[in-house]
DNA sequence: CTCCTTTGTCATAGC
DNA sequence: TCGCTATGACAAAGG
C-alpha cells in the first residue's frame, strides 16, 4: 500500500506537471464545486485517489463485502478510470491550443490597428469605434444586395452552376448601406451579458474561472498592451511588422501552403460526432474547396512568392501585403464576398489552398489586406470586421504553414501576436474596418499597384474598384447570406447557440482538458506563452481548437465574436469562441458542392487538426476516423481530465480491471444483495455452515458473504465443539478469528495488493486489564514467547474478541454475528452461559450487526453518489447531444434561410416590369405560394396578403429574362 | 499538534 | 414484542 500510495502522489504529480506542459488547465475546484457537490467527496475525500488509504481497514472492506465503495479497491477504480482517460484525453489535450489560435486571431486584428503607427493616426481610433459594432451584426448584409462580380456572386449563391449569384442586383447597395451599421457599439453590452451567462454556464460545466476573469484577463491585457505600444513606437507599424514582417518569408512559410488549408477547414471537423455531421462537416468542406478551387482556378496566381515586404504604412502597408500576397488571396476574398457572406475560412482556405500555398506566411499576411480592401469599401462596420476577424484568425491560425516552413518565423510571429492579443483585447477585426476606411486611399494606390501587377486580379477582384468601393462588392455576397443579423431574435437565437456550444465545448474541452489558460505561475511556460509557441509550432493544436468552435457555431458567430471581441471579454475562451463562426460559415456556404480537390483538401485539414504526432502518418482518413473517435469519447466519458489528473497509478490493465470489477459490482444495491443484512446471503450461508458444522465451508461463507472481520475457522469450530464453557483458553482460536480477516482470496484480484498483508486492527485496546493471563504455560521462555504471540493477537483482535476470550465464550465472534436467530439461540442454549456471558455474547452481536449495517450504510451512501454522478453524467451527455443537435437544426435552418434569401435575391433581381425596368425591391417583395408559385407583391400589401389569399399582382416570375 | 478519513459503536427509528 | 436494519452522531485510531 505505501508505494501504491507513493505511486498515487508522484503520479499526481508528474501528471499535473504533464497537463502543465500540454497547457492543459486542471481546475479541480471548479469543476467538483460547480457539479456536483458530492462528487467532491468521492473524488477528494473518502474515496479520493490522493486520499491515503488506511491499511487496516482492508480487512473489513475486502473481508467484508468485496469491494467497498471506500475501499482501496475504489480507489484503484477511480485511478484506473483516470488513468483511461488520460489516455484517452491525450489527444483532446490539443483542445487548448485551439483556444490560443483564436487568441491570436484577436491578437492580430488588435495589434495591428493599435499598433500600426502610420494607420495608427486615423485607424486606431476608428478601429476602436467600430470594434464592438462591427463584430455584433455580420448579419446586416443579408439585406444587402447581390452586388458582386461574377466570381463573387457564384460564392454567394454556394451554387456555382445554377449561378444564383451571378445576377448581382444592382439595388444591392442600397440594402447594404441600411444594415452597414445598424449595430455598432450595442453588442458590447449585450455582448458581455451574454458572455457572463456563458460564463457562468461554463463554470457550471466545470470551465475555470481563470478562462473568463475579465479583470485578470485586462490586467494581462494592460500588460501586453503596453508592451505592444513601446513597439508600436518602435516598430511603427505592428501590423506590417506582424503579417509582413515576420510572416513574410515566403521560402519558410510558402512550402506548406496546401497542408495550411487543412488547419483551416479541419476545425470543422472536430464537432462532427456523429456520422451524420461528419458527413455534412465534409460535404461543407468539399463545398468550400470546391468553390476555392473554382476561384483560383480562374484566376491563377502567378508570384504568390514574390510577396515583398510591403513597406507601406498602415493602410499602405496592409495594401502591400496584398500585393505582396498576390492574387490569390484577392480571388479569396472575392470568393468569400461572393459565396461566403459569414464564412471567413473560405476566405482562408483560398488563402492557403495548394496554389496560395507558395508563401503561406505572405498568404496570411495578405489575407487581411484582402479584407481590409472589401471592407473598406463596405458600409457595414460589423460585417467587416467579422470578415477581418475571420480572416485574420484563420491567418494566424495555420500552424501546418508554420511547421511546414521553418516553423520560427511563424511562431515568433504567432506568439507575439498571441500576446499583444491576451493584452490588448480590441480585436482586429474590429479595428480593421475602421482602419480600412481611414487609409482607403493608401489602399487604393496598393490595389492600383496590384491591379498592375497582376492584372489577373481584376478578373476575379478588381482591387482598385472593389478596394475603395468594395462596399458594393461586399454588401452583396455578405447581405443575402447572412440572415443573422435580421433580428434582435436571430441573434438571441445566435447566442443561445453560441452558449449552447459553450456548453458543449466546455464539456468536451474544458471537462476533458482544461487549457491552461489562465496565467496560472505554476505553467507560465505552458500557460499562454509556451501554448503560443506549441501551437504554433504543432498547428495542429490552433487548428483543432478553430475547428472545434467553428464547427460548433454556425453563422451566429458574429454576435459571438463581437462578445468575444470585446475588451472586457479578452480572455482566451471567448477568443476561442471567436474564431468559430468562420467555420461555421464555411461549412454552410459549401454545403452544396463535392470536389475531389475539395476532399484533397479536407483530408489536409484533418491532418492538419491531427495531434503532431498523428500528423505524420495521418492521411485523409485516418484523422476524420481519429477526431471522431476522440469526440465521440469525450462525449461518452465525461469523465473530466481534473479526475484522471487527481490519480495516477497503474497500468491501464489493471485500471480496466478493477473498473470492470467496480462496474460488476457497482451499486449499493448489488452489494446489499450480497450483504448479510440480506436474509438469502450471509445468513442463509452462515446458516447452512452452522448446521453442518464444517468449520472450512462455513468460514469461507462467512467470508464470502461479506462478513466483517469475523471469521469462523475450524480452529474456531473444534474449539466450539471440543469447548466446555469455560474451556482452557486457545491461543490459536484468536489467531485463527485474526488471519480470518486477511483471507488472501480477498487480495486474489488486486495484485497491488497481494504483497499487502498488513492486518491492522486498530481497533483493539493496547492493553487488556481484564484479560486473563494465558492458560497453562509449559516453560518460561515458552511462556514468554505465549505471551507475545498473544499480545500480538490481541492487537489483531477486536474489543468484541476480547472481550468473548475474557470471558470464555465458547464459540467465535463470527457465528455470534452471523448466524440466524434461531441457530444463534440454539448455540446459546448449548452452551450454558451465564448471564455476563449471554449479555457480551448477544452485544457482541448487536454490534457486529451493527457494524456490518454501518459499513452497508456508508456503502450505500456511496452508491448512491455515484449513482447520482453517472445519472448527472448521463444527463450532461443528453444535454450535450441535444445541445448538437440544435446546433445541427439552427444551422441547417440557417442554411436553408440563406438558400431562400439568396433565391429570392436572384429571382427579384431578374424580375423586370414591361418596360423592362427592375421593381424596387423597396417596394415589391416575393411571396411564394404553396404550391411552389412566386408572386410579386407590393410591400405595402403584404400584410394583407399573408392572411389572405395573394391577389394584387401575381405575376409569375420571369426569369432569365435579363442578363 | 491539528486536521481529516475511516471505522466502530451507540442510540434510535422503522420494518 | 422481538429481531433486524438503517442511519445519524460520536469517538477512536491512524495518516
Amino acid at each position: 500500500m505505501l508505494y501504491l500510495k507513493k505511486n498515487l502522489t508522484e503520479g499526481l504529480i508528474q501528471f499535473a506537471i504533464l497537463l502543465s506542459l500540454i497547457g492543459v488547465r486542471v481546475d479541480v475546484d471548479t469543476y467538483l464545486s460547480s457539479q456536483l457537490p458530492p462528487l467532491r467527496e468521492i473524488f477528494l475525500g473518502p474515496s479520493s485517489a490522493y486520499t491515503q488509504t488506511q491499511f487496516h481497514n482492508l480487512r473489513n472492506t475486502l473481508d467484508g463485502y468485496g469491494l467497498h465503495p471506500k475501499s482501496v479497491d475504489l480507489d484503484y477504480y477511480f485511478t484506473a478510470r483516470r488513468l483511461l482517460n488520460e489516455v484517452r484525453s491525450l489527444d483532446r489535450l490539443q483542445v487548448p491550443s485551439t483556444e490560443l489560435s483564436a487568441w491570436l486571431a484577436y491578437r492580430d486584428t488588435e495589434g495591428p490597428v493599435v499598433s500600426s503607427p502610420q494607420s495608427g493616426s486615423s485607424s486606431s481610433g476608428i478601429a476602436l469605434e467600430n470594434a464592438s459594432g462591427g463584430l455584433e451584426e455580420m448579419g446586416n448584409l443579408e439585406s444587402s444586395a447581390v452586388r458582386g462580380n461574377g466570381t463573387l456572386d457564384q460564392g454567394y449563391g454556394q451554387e456555382p452552376e445554377e449561378n444564383l449569384g451571378a445576377v448581382a442586383p444592382e439595388d444591392s447597395s442600397e440594402l447594404h448601406n441600411d444594415d452597414g451599421d445598424s449595430s455598432s457599439n450595442n453588442l458590447t453590452k449585450e455582448d458581455i451579458d451574454l458572455i457572463d451567462i456563458l460564463w457562468r454556464q461554463d463554470i457550471d460545466l466545470g470551465a475555470g474561472r481563470e478562462v473568463f476573469d475579465y479583470s485578470s484577463r485586462q490586467k494581462e491585457n494592460k500588460v501586453e498592451k503596453r508592451r505592444s505600444e513601446e513597439e508600436e513606437e518602435e516598430g511603427g507599424f505592428t501590423w506590417t511588422r506582424g503579417w509582413g514582417g515576420e510572416l513574410e518569408d515566403p521560402s519558410e512559410e510558402g512550402p506548406s501552403t496546401s497542408s495550411s488549408q487543412g488547419p483551416l477547414l479541419s476545425p470543422l471537423l472536430p464537432q462532427t460526432d456523429s456520422p451524420l455531421d461528419r458527413e455534412q462537416q465534409w460535404q461543407d468542406i468539399m463545398a468550400i474547396m470546391d468553390l476555392q478551387d473554382m476561384e483560383i482556378s480562374e484566376a491563377a496566381d502567378p508570384s504568390f512568392n514574390t510577396s515583398s515586404s510591403s513597406s507601406g504604412v498602415d493602410t499602405g502597408s496592409l495594401a502591400d501585403f496584398s500585393f505582396s500576397t498576390h492574387t490569390p488571396i484577392n480571388q479569396d476574398v472575392s470568393l468569400h464576398q461572393a459565396s461566403l457572406p459569414s464564412c471567413s475560412q473560405d476566405f482562408q482556405g483560398g488563402f492557403f489552398s495548394p496554389e496560395l500555398g507558395s508563401c503561406p506566411m505572405e498568404a496570411v499576411g495578405t489575407a487581411p489586406p484582402a479584407t481590409l480592401l472589401r471592407l473598406s469599401s463596405s458600409n457595414s462596420s460589423d460585417v467587416d470586421s467579422t470578415f477581418e476577424a475571420t480572416n485574420l484568425t484563420d491567418v494566424l491560425l495555420p500552424p501546418r504553414l508554420n511547421g511546414s516552413s521553418n516553423g520560427t518565423g511563424l511562431p515568433d510571429l504567432l506568439t507575439g501576436l498571441l500576446e499583444e492579443a491576451l493584452l490588448d483585447e480590441i480585436s482586429l477585426l474590429d479595428l480593421l474596418p475602421s482602419l480600412v476606411d481611414q487609409t482607403s486611399p493608401s489602399l487604393q494606390e496598393c490595389l492600383r499597384l496590384l491591379e498592375a501587377t497582376f492584372p489577373f486580379v481584376e478578373e476575379t477582384e478588381d482591387p482598385s474598384e472593389e478596394g475603395p468601393s468594395t462596399s458594393s462588392s461586399q454588401g452583396p455576397l455578405l447581405s443575402p447570406l447572412l440572415p443573422q443579423t435580421d433580428s434582435p431574435l436571430d441573434r438571441e437565437q445566435q447566442w443561445q447557440d453560441i452558449m449552447a456550444i459553450m456548453d458543449l465545448q466546455d464539456m468536451e474541452i474544458s471537462e476533458a482538458a482544461d487549457p491552461s489558460f489562465n496565467t496560472s505561475s505554476s505553467s507560465s511556460g505552458v500557460d499562454t506563452g509556451s501554448l503560443a509557441d506549441f501551437s504554433f509550432s504543432t498547428h495542429t493544436p490552433i487548428n483543432q481548437d478553430v475547428s472545434l468552435h467553428q464547427a460548433s457555431l454556425p453563422s451566429c458567430s458574429q454576435d459571438f465574436q463581437g462578445g468575444f471581441f470585446s475588451p472586457e471579454l479578452g480572455s482566451c475562451p471567448m477568443e476561442a469562441v471567436g474564431t468559430a463562426p468562420p467555420a461555421t460559415l464555411l461549412r454552410l456556404s459549401s454545403s452544396n458542392s463535392s470536389d475531389v480537390d475539395s476532399t484533397f483538401e479536407a483530408t489536409n485539414l484533418t491532418d492538419v487538426l491531427l495531434p503532431p504526432r498523428l500528423n505524420g502518418s495521418s492521411n485523409g482518413t485516418g484523422l476524420p476516423d481519429l477526431l471522431t473517435g476522440l469526440l465521440e469519447e469525450a462525449l461518452l466519458d465525461e469523465i473530466s481530465l481534473l479526475d484522471l489528473a487527481l490519480v495516477e497509478g497503474f497500468n491501464p490493465a489493471q485500471a480496466s480491471r478493477l473498473r470492470e470489477e467496480f462496474d460488476s459490482d457497482s451499486g449499493l444495491s448489488l452489494d446489499s444483495s450480497r450483504s448479510p443484512a440480506s436474509p438469502s446471503g450471509s445468513e442463509t450461508s452462515s446458516s447452512s455452515s452452522s448446521s453442518s458444522s464444517s468449520s472450512s465451508s462455513s468460514s469461507s461463507s462467512f467470508s464470502e458473504e461479506g462478513a466483517v472481520g469475523y471469521s469462523t475457522d475450524s480452529e474456531a469450530v473444534d474449539f466450539e465443539e471440543g469447548g466446555a464453557v469455560g474451556g482452557c483458553y486457545q491461543p490459536e482460536f484468536s489467531k485463527f478469528c485474526r488471519m480470518s480477516y486477511q483471507d488472501p482470496s480477498r487480495f486474489s484480484h488486486l495484485p497491488q495488493l497481494e504483497h499487502v498483508a498488513h492486518n491492522h486492527t486498530y481497533n483493539l485496546a493496547p492493553s487488556h486489564p481484564d484479560l486473563p493471563p494465558a492458560p497453562g504455560k509449559k516453560g518460561a521462555g515458552r511462556e514468554k514467547q505465549q505471551q507475545q504471540q498473544q499480545d500480538l493477537l490481541d492487537k489483531q483482535q477486536s474489543r468484541d474478541e476480547r472481550r468473548a476470550r475474557a470471558m470464555k465464550i465458547p464459540f467465535s465472534n463470527e457465528k455470534i454475528v452471523h448466524l440466524p436467530v434461531e441457530e444463534f439461540n440454539e448455540l446459546l442454549s448449548k452452551h450454558r452461559l451465564s448471564e455476563a456471558q449471554l449479555a457480551l455474547v448477544r452485544d457482541i452481536r448487536r454490534r457486529g450487526k451493527n457494524k456490518m449495517a454501518a459499513q452497508n450504510c456508508r456503502k450505500r451512501k456511496l452508491d448512491t453518489i455515484l449513482n447520482l454522478e453517472q445519472g448527472v453524467e448521463a444527463l450532461r451527455r443528453d444535454k450535450a447531444r441535444l445541445l448538437r443537435e440544435k446546433v445541427e437544426f439552427v444551422r441547417s435552418l440557417r442554411q436553408m434561410k440563406q438558400k431562400m434569401q439568396s433565391l429570392h435575391q436572384e429571382v427579384f433581381s431578374r424580375l423586370r416590369d414591361e418596360s423592362g425596368r427592375p421593381y424596387p425591391a423597396g417596394e415589391f417583395s416575393l411571396q411564394y405560394g404553396s404550391d411552389g408559385s412566386v408572386l410579386l407583391v407590393p410591400r405595402r400589401l403584404r400584410d394583407e396578403q399573408q392572411q389572405q389569399q395573394p391577389s394584387r399582382k401575381p405575376e409569375k416570375k420571369q426569369k432569365d429574362k435579363k442578363k
